[in-house]
DNA sequence: AATAGTTATGCAAACGTTTTCATTTCGTAT
DNA sequence: ATACGAAATGAAAACGTTTGCATAACTATT
């Protein structure tokens, strides 16, 4: 088996008998070739097995056609739905995707983005509003174009898109409420270094407190993000303490935990409590029972957050930042219900 | 403030006083450049904000510090735990991912893995053996580096390494065998471009015929691959067929859609029947009951995987295909008891 | 102090494209 | 047929690195 591991644009002309000019341009500006003189490149790429080199295309300066992906973590589905629609939109558009995962690092975010840098990504998409000094300081040196996914905020400062998360916060303490429960205990991870689960965690309070509903120590739970830990959790509080009638879980997989705990411990869901999510994870929907929850429309965000960069890289970079709010909207599912007493 | 997109190595090596070329080594051979020297480099560095240039490096023909990544979806937690891990791993070597979906399209696969050879990947990763031929043969030609993850087998043309789905398809059938049960329903996606499903279900037809157990036409259940589609067909046998007393499941995201039919039918699983999965995807072991299954280790496979590719990457070329069997256990958990009556 | 052997550095030629500018070719109006 | 403008192509310089070779600066040996 012959192995062409070299052969090159220089090759691919000779053997169509025009020049590299010639070829480069019928991949860059097919418009400019004529037709016929396409054919016979074609053929020649054919003949010779040619790849391009997108290496030295890039070190013109012009065009990587990458761009790259920062996400907290990838083996959870919490981002999954959003990283698979805004890479197959990207890819539509002609550009593969870097993907770099920070583990919710901040310190090591920035090394990842000078490391995406190296490889002269057109853009990046980061997830949420909670970056460094240095990691914002260098895209705006570098005048990247960029763009923060999953959350909006009124006054960031890169372009972003997603649902608003105090918002969701409100809209799920609204609809809990309206269900006419009082007894209401919270589960949300470490709020520190993670500004969506602090500004869901923000509305649901303001919204109770605006109601005089204020939560007793004891029904705020601590959990990690994670099934098993909010189990864990759960299941101290039905043990040690008082029942509340509804939990507000600060995402899907924390209340899902959530259920089993109370499941295992012989409660009804939503008979003895209602439970809450927020996310809208795709197996929310089908659990036994289904979980009320926030939808954030992660395909819509990623397609969107895709075209929004798309547009930083072909256009302006000077101009201001763009931000789309897309709608969060309750879902309510089976794992909620009326009081009755 | 100042936009800085173009300084390049020449100016790094003024700014230090000393040539390019010297520059280049601190980066790439840092042993072969006097500390001093090298410290007066990273200063400079630092003061102009250089960020050196990948494309350029890697039209060397040398070092692209990349290596791509095919895989057939994101949104999905199948395969998270896997990449994750073998992001991780490789980014410890300093390389960088390219990641591509082809949405279980063998002919768009090809078209990805054209595409990450433009931009000169130093290796790639597939998942599963069903590629097509002009894939298999491009990776020949070209003498790519590659590893298929997932699962093992035998006479893989390329490095693989994983769990043989055969082995784990066996081991199901045993252990639901061993607790005595004798009416059995399947319920696979289609195995048609799925190799990995083949196998497993081949593993348990075979034992179980074996063992001289048939299985009914009505008791295959042919469902995709999602929760709410597993749900739907299993509720379809609740209705219009006899019950079996135990369900074999291709993968545990089909089981967990079996088990909330069975719930939502008012069946007490394990009590009335017992549903196994294949996979053990991080919510099977706190689902409730928790699901019995078979693990195959995804975070092994994808910290060995990258260790297999660098091996590629680094060593000799023409080696043999490297298979390593990550072996496969069965984790019986709530979902599956002993048959009584 | 002279010499051989090491080690650190610089010079300049690659690497494989893209693009500007100049030239050729072609079609069309005279 | 001739001249003209438009369209297609080619020649060559750039893009930002890396590296083989040559040289210079040390170290150690006599």
């Amino acid at each position: 088996m012959k192995k062409n591991t070299n052969v090159d644009i220089i090759d691919v002309a000779i053997k169509a008998g025009v020049s590299p000019a010639t070829v480069s341009r019928s991949f860059n500006h097919p418009n400019k070739v004529l037709k016929s003189t396409r054919k016979k490149i074609e053929k020649a790429i054919f003949q010779t097995g040619y790849i391009r080199n997108r290496a030295a295309q890039a070190i013109q300066g012009k065009r990587s056609g990458t761009v790259g992906l920062i996400v907290p973590t990838l083996d959870n589905a919490i981002f999954s739905n959003l990283i698979q629609a805004f890479s197959v939109e990207m890819r539509k558009h002609g550009f593969t995707m870097l993907v770099a995962t920070n583990g919710y690092d901040l310190n090591d975010e920035y090394k990842l983005l000078r490391s995406l840098l190296e490889h002269r990504v057109e853009g990046v998409a980061l997830i949420g509003h909670d970056h460094s000094e240095e990691t914002y300081n260098l895209l705006d040196i570098r005048n990247v174009p960029v763009v923060s996914m999953w959350n909006y905020k009124e006054k960031s400062k890169i372009s972003c898109i997603g649902g608003e998360n105090k918002e969701a916060g409100i809209e799920i303490a609204k609809h809990i409420i309206g269900l006419g429960h009082k007894k209401i205990a919270i589960a949300f991870p470490n709020v520190k270094e993670n500004d969506r689960a602090r500004d869901r965690q923000i509305g649901v309070i303001e919204y109770l407190n605006s109601k005089n509903i204020s939560i007793p120590e004891y029904w705020n739970i601590k959990t990690e993000y994670s099934v098993n830990d909010a189990r864990n959790c759960a299941e101290e509080l039905f043990k040690n303490h008082p029942l509340p009638t509804a939990i507000i879980a600060g995402n899907d997989v924390i209340a899902k935990g959530i259920i089993y705990a109370a499941q295992a411990n012989g409660l009804n869901v939503p008979g003895d409590i209602s439970i809450t999510g927020i996310g809208d994870f795709s197996s929310s929907e089908s659990s036994f029972p289904s979980i009320t929850t926030v939808r954030m429309r992660p395909n819509k965000v990623g397609v969107k957050a895709a075209n929004v960069l798309l547009e930083r890289i072909n256009g302006d970079r000077e101009a201001e930042p763009i931000r789309i709010k897309v709608s969060v909207e309750v879902k309510a599912r089976e794992s909620t219900k009326l009081i009755t007493n």
